[in-house]
DNA sequence: CAGAATGGGTTCCGAAAGGGAACTTGTCAA
DNA sequence: TTGACAAGTTCCCTTTCGGAACCCATTCTG
């Protein structure tokens, strides 16, 4: 499998992947929801090299992730602004900071703690059902072939199902 | 930054991508979370080349995500298992499959359902607090300094904090 | 018993992507 | 007129990747 082709698998991950599944991409996505905006902040928090850095604003914002909205006419500056699919991505970050929060984490814990305004506790995220509320676990789920599946699809056919892909 | 430098970042985010955020890498556990095992089934699933596989495979086995299991001896022959930090990634997963089916599937809609057993719906993940249970979102939670912040660390002075790293 | 098959790699090559630094472009301020 | 600023682009060299071939211990097939 080629990298273009990913997101043509008839696979959510996949056609996920193709977005942010690069190395740089989610550390520049990081940025964005700490508000930074412009390509000289980005480049100075990340230490990215700045074609690449120019590479992956245009690849997301092709993508509809980010937007770019002139700060500035004379001569003309733009910055990059989460559009609604990008702030989307945010359980996704929050799923990766807490498993990161967890494991990565020496003796030392957890560089940063995240703590619910509404609760005023420090939390962490929990997947729940959007139907019943409940906490979700890989062995609580089942897949089955979406309005989307190719023709030809077959399921594994493992004795429980909890499968997570295609 | 180079890449070997990520997981000594003081940001929760860059070591869980130092670990996961390859491009490969999260389609190898999606085959785990598949029950894939064998070298030779994730070859032929992924058509990747087989020197990339074997290293992402042995950086998941050092990483301890995954761990080699031997189903025969002579000759030895082993197969890769998730671990319970393995098993840990699947709300992430779960969350960048769910952007995904929302956000990359054509008119047809989403490749693959999953269904809650418990309840019986198909459903989605919804991200929500460990504390108080309420649904989370970017604009609820604010972010301050943990047990393993380094000690020249500042906040970002955002107006609401709704800081997602570091 | 010879030869092919199996499973899990390693090696080699040319192509693509990344790191780092210098250069470009348009505008304004000193 | 020179310099600074912001956002890129270009260039060169190193690293990684895709693809194919090769390796090796054991076991199956004829």
């Amino acid at each position: 499998m080629r990298w273009e082709e990913l997101d043509r698998e008839a696979c959510s991950l996949a056609r996920t992947l193709s977005v942010v599944g690069d190395r740089w991409t989610l550390l520049v996505l990081r940025e964005c929801f700490l508000r930074i905006r412009r390509f000289e902040e980005f480049e100075q928090r990340l230490g990215i090299a700045r074609h690449v850095l120019a590479d992956r604003l245009k690849k997301l914002t092709d993508a509809g992730v980010l937007e770019k909205i002139p700060y500035r006419e004379r001569p003309r500056r733009e910055e990059y602004r989460l559009t609604e699919k990008g702030l989307a991505l945010y359980p996704a970050m929050l799923a990766l900071l807490d498993w990161g929060d967890k494991y990565m984490s020496g003796k030392e814990g957890p560089p940063l703690l995240r703590r619910h305004k509404t609760c005023g506790h420090v939390a962490h995220a929990v997947p729940s059902c959007s139907e019943c509320g409940e906490p979700l676990d890989a062995r609580a789920m089942t897949v089955e072939a979406g309005p989307g599946a190719p023709a030809d699809f077959f399921l594994p056919q493992s004795p429980s199902n909890k499968a997570v892909e295609r």
